[in-house]
DNA sequence: CGCTAAATTTTTCGATAAGGAAAATAGAAA
DNA sequence: TTTCTATTTTCCTTATCGAAAAATTTAGCG
């Protein structure tokens, strides 16, 4: 047979194959693929073959047919970051930066494109009133209370008060702000996906 | 599962809006991502307006002339961010699960659908010795040591002892394990962007 | 082993729909 | 208005889709 598509060399994923592959794991024929997804036999040949470049609308009822989610069709057999990076920060020797009521240690901070990022926080403010105003931005948080005691307060919540050990996860579209009232400024790890735009700078990303 | 849907109206995501609204955050014309994809004008028009049900190797050259990856063009428009979530996990309230060398406290488990979950873990293991095979999956992880002390075995890395107060962030594609060599079992924050398939059903995500 | 029957896949071929060049339409600037 | 740009529609070529025929593989049995 001579080649498929006559323009370009169009490069694209080996969809036909991974249709096969998926097909056949679930140890049916082209015929019960077939009643399953609506495409006809032929047609489901063709595709495994790589004779024919299916449309979006025979993509899909493929998906259904196969019970997956369509973007399965598209990953490559192999999974394929391999990525091998590791860092490691002891303590008290990440970087710091002061941003209003918070003081941060960077932890991990020589690692880029992370998919959040971990602080060692300590809170300097003491009560509501030392925030102009409450901070608010896409993405979600969590932080637990290494030492001392605090009080969180959230949109559409009552103001918690917590202490070392304690761990809260929310929003972080909802205002949101912490405060110390232990005698020491308290200490927690904070983890946020996405950071202050102040932040972003010294934390990169 | 019942058949499929024989012929009828196909349930597809609304891909032309979605390469619309990707063109436009671009600033390009149709003649520009014409160029670009080469797809034709004509073409791209129809699939914007729903006209027409792009072929797999359209879909691919439209990805690649838009700049992103192939499964972009099916995410939804919207992202589902949710708004007013909030949980809060006092000292050893969470749920508790024992897996392995690993003794986790769930924490803040009663949201679904988190970026990273947080566990509080108590390392049992002594030595690498105590692991039949390391862990190794999708995602990233970062841990915090709380109290104790550990070794951290990771793929291309020489072993790091840690002390509490030190953290480490890493690829978790990489083989990777942790074990205890204080004389009480370390407790680390672990954070983790995937769990293990047997932690899945647990935590719920 | 051969031979037949059944099951599965591939190919053929006509109907229909996608893709592309160019004309028609809509919109913006002056 | 006119001119220029961007988008939509027209119209024809070409490819996809599907029913049925042909080819291939598998199973069974004397």
């Amino acid at each position: 047979m001579a080649n498929a598509q006559r323009k370009g060399p169009t490069p694209q994923v080996p969809i036909g194959s991974k249709v096969q592959s998926l097909r056949q794991e679930q140890g049916i024929t082209l015929s019960d693929l077939g009643s399953r997804s609506g495409v006809s036999i032929s047609t489901l040949s063709k595709i495994e073959n790589g004779q024919t470049s299916p449309t979006f609308d025979t993509l899909n009822r493929l998906a259904a047919g196969l019970g997956v989610d369509l973007t399965a069709l598209f990953h490559s057999e192999a999974p394929p970051s391999v990525n091998g990076r590791r860092a490691i920060t002891f303590a008290g020797t990440g970087p710091r930066h002061r941003s209003g009521n918070y003081e941060y240690e960077l932890l991990c901070a020589d690692l880029a494109h992370r998919a959040f990022v971990p602080l060692l926080t300590t809170l300097h403010a003491r009560s509501i009133e030392d925030f102009r105003k409450m901070a608010n931005h896409a993405g979600e948080e969590f932080f637990y209370v290494l030492s001392g005691e605090v009080v969180l307060h959230t949109e559409h919540y009552a103001p918690a008060h917590m202490k070392a050990g304690d761990s809260s996860y929310f929003d972080s579209t909802m205002d949101h702000a912490v405060y110390s009232v232990s005698e020491e400024p308290a200490q927690i790890l904070w983890i946020a996906t996405k950071v202050s735009k102040a932040l972003k700078d010294v934390v990169g990303r």
